[in-house]
DNA sequence: TGATTAGATGAAAGCGCTGTCAACGTGGAC
DNA sequence: GTCCACGTTGACAGCGCTTTCATCTAATCA
């Protein structure tokens, strides 16, 4: 080449380049061309040390300004925060990250965004960490396993202080992953026998079970069952099921339908109209998510069928619009708010901490069938149990 | 202190105190003991370079491999992949993002998570931008302009290479940091007067003027409309209304009922309630959105209001249960998933391109009424226009 | 056959920030 | 008046990676 650049040259075109390319490309303008006397025209981010160099300090001290106030004397911080203003600074938080080590990020890997529960327990998450100064990185597995172990090294790869993660199923390779980093790790949303670091949830067979209980509590003999998705999740809720109707003598078998598509309420339709078709007579049903359970409602209306004179439904989940259909829809509370809750304190604890976990790596934090009006005693039958049941 | 540290050993104390705190005490256990002559006893995480002295190649030979693999001969570049297999290597994507100016993150800043509509949108980003190796960095401003105003400040010191924002109705502040940083900013959900960059929406209030002519068409008078949470949009939704009430000679502003609380279903009941109790004769309602229409749609079963013969629903967002209820929702569907579309496409021509926009900044999407059952004719009424509208 | 070139690899210099330690001044104790 | 401790501030050396440019080799051409 012509050029041979010295390392000041170098920057300046380099700099060009990316401006052309990506950012900082004709967009300000002012504010560059009288101040900075050595400063290439070129317009850059604004730097720790341009704040320093204006404020006339060095730029540790405007790092402190910025990280521990409490060290800087007033004075000083008053030019810093001035400098700060003037400029529009903003501190460019990678660089803090790669030289302190803390990215103030929490990696959270969900299955679906639009699935409810997750919005909520997103939400919940959020609303847990902002305050202490954490953001979230989002991924989504869609379900799959792979894109899950995908995800786990690209969370990785970002430095998070924790990881949380939806369910207890991950791969061989995501586990290794996860226990080499070192990172916090919070399995959620279910139990697992074997955490991999802490684990907060409550156990989906039993919810399963306690569901199809109730169901059988109030005298109903024919219970049907239906599930989208079929995540392993969905899987344990359907185990408790079958179990549950084998402990009280009936086979599920002929009485279920199961899909692996995703979850609507018009999928909540058809499944309920298959097993509808399979056993005319049922008398109750479970639905796998609250989702389904608003199809089959939405189906039995436009078929006919009263619910719960004819025909009992209960969901799972207990989202908000449980309690406004008509008839209301009984469903199983998942505590999704208190798992976002109790990880986010037992992160903080961690980090703030000596990196000690806590004493009980596996919180169950149980679940409640709140039963409504989509639920009632199978005329004529003896009621058998407490139909409010809470179990943990 | 008594420790007169030289670097080396301070690098090995540091060490030793993150990984108290934070992340690599203890877990992994094995492979650093034999290998790694000079490496101290501490476990770190791996690092480029670890690699690079295990394939025996330099460091940026390593480097080249992982992003520009056509670079490396296929010799070293198997070497190379072998080293990182066996150490179970990670790279550091901040520092890779502080050195090379891309982080491939993309900032988005969503009013709520768990709003259907948001998640949908959120979700249709996501698959937009994995495609092309992006990371979505999530912020919730919940509605709220100075939680916004932070989030952008937050997002922006996190690099992304882009900025997607939902709604037009930031601050000046804000905008004002979108402006200086440069960064390509994707305006949805709504069209702008005066895009910050690109704006990609549709029209919020023709939308309402087009929902509500939808019912004025069928020959209803007695049209309200009810909303929640009053963001911008289901503000400028409700001023459709409005606009198009007083073109058809109507006052809608007793049969209306609005609130700043969250929309939920329960609450499209309560709103619902309080406009009937204004107006026991309403023909037809406008929801502000589905969850709304959902909790409407409940009540009139509760009181025995039948759909559509005494009451017309239109919900908004055109969610995915609308097609599933019994009577299915009338809804105007929103271009969600093509916004998303459009917005990954033009940050990804940004980015790679040259940096220029599209040459329109401003693309509207349009929206679409799509008619079911929930919505018919009035008793008695001659159709007045075509009641399957499509604008744009 | 030597000059030329393309291809592959490495050395060095940062990216923007923070941790560490040294340096500096000040006031109080003696 | 001297010494020490303390509170502030600054210099320096990285964090782990990529970019640039130089170097080296092998292949290509006249």
């Amino acid at each position: 080449m012509k050029n041979p650049d010295k390392p000041s040259q170098r920057r300046k075109r380099r700099s060009a380049e990316i401006d052309g390319l990506i950012l900082l490309d004709g967009v300000r303008g002012k504010e560059m061309s009288a101040r900075e006397p050595e400063e290439s025209p070129k317009r850059r981010r604004k730097t720790l040390s341009d704040v320093a160099q204006r404020a006339g300090v060095s730029p540790v001290t405007v790092s402190r300004a910025l990280r521990r106030p409490e060290m800087v004397s007033a004075d000083l911080r008053r030019r810093i925060e001035t400098a700060i203003q003037e400029l529009a600074y903003i501190p460019n938080q990678l660089a803090s990250a790669l030289a302190s080590s803390r990215t103030g990020t929490i990696g959270v890997l969900v299955p679906s965004l639009t699935n409810g529960v997750f919005a909520d327990y997103l939400r919940a998450l959020h609303d847990a960490f902002l305050p202490g100064g954490f953001q979230l990185l989002l991924l989504n597995s869609r379900y799959l396993p792979e894109e899950e172990e995908r995800g786990i090294a690209t969370l990785l790869s970002q430095n998070p202080e924790a990881i949380i993660l939806a369910g207890v199923d991950q791969t061989v390779r995501s586990r290794r992953l996860l226990e080499d980093s070192g990172v916090p790790v919070i399995q959620t949303m279910e139990l697992a026998d074997d955490p991999i670091d802490v684990n907060i949830g409550f156990s989906q067979i039993e919810a399963g079970k306690a569901a199809t209980r109730h169901l059988l509590s109030l005298g109903h003999r024919r219970v049907g069952h239906i599930a989208a998705r079929l995540d392993a999740r969905a899987r344990r809720r359907k185990e408790g099921y079958t179990h549950a109707m084998i402990e009280a003598g009936l086979d599920g078998q002929t009485m279920m339908a199961t899909t692996t598509r995703a979850s609507t309420v018009r999928l909540g339709a058809e499944l309920f109209v298959e097993v509808l078709t399979k056993t005319p007579d049922l008398e109750a049903i479970f639905c796998c998510n609250d989702d389904l359970a608003l199809g089959t409602l939405f189906e039995c209306q436009r078929r006919g069928i009263r619910v719960p004179e004819d025909l009992s439904i209960i969901g799972f989940n207990d989202l908000e619009f449980c309690s406004s259909t008509f008839p209301t829809l009984t469903s199983v509370a998942t505590p999704r708010h208190e798992m976002a809750r109790r990880a986010a304190e037992i992160v903080l604890e961690i980090i703030r901490g000596s990196g000690e976990r806590p004493a009980t790596r596996r919180i169950d934090l149980g679940f409640t069938v709140n039963q409504r009006e989509s639920t009632r005693l199978a005329t004529g039958a003896s009621r058998k149990a407490s139909a409010f049941a809470t179990l943990s």
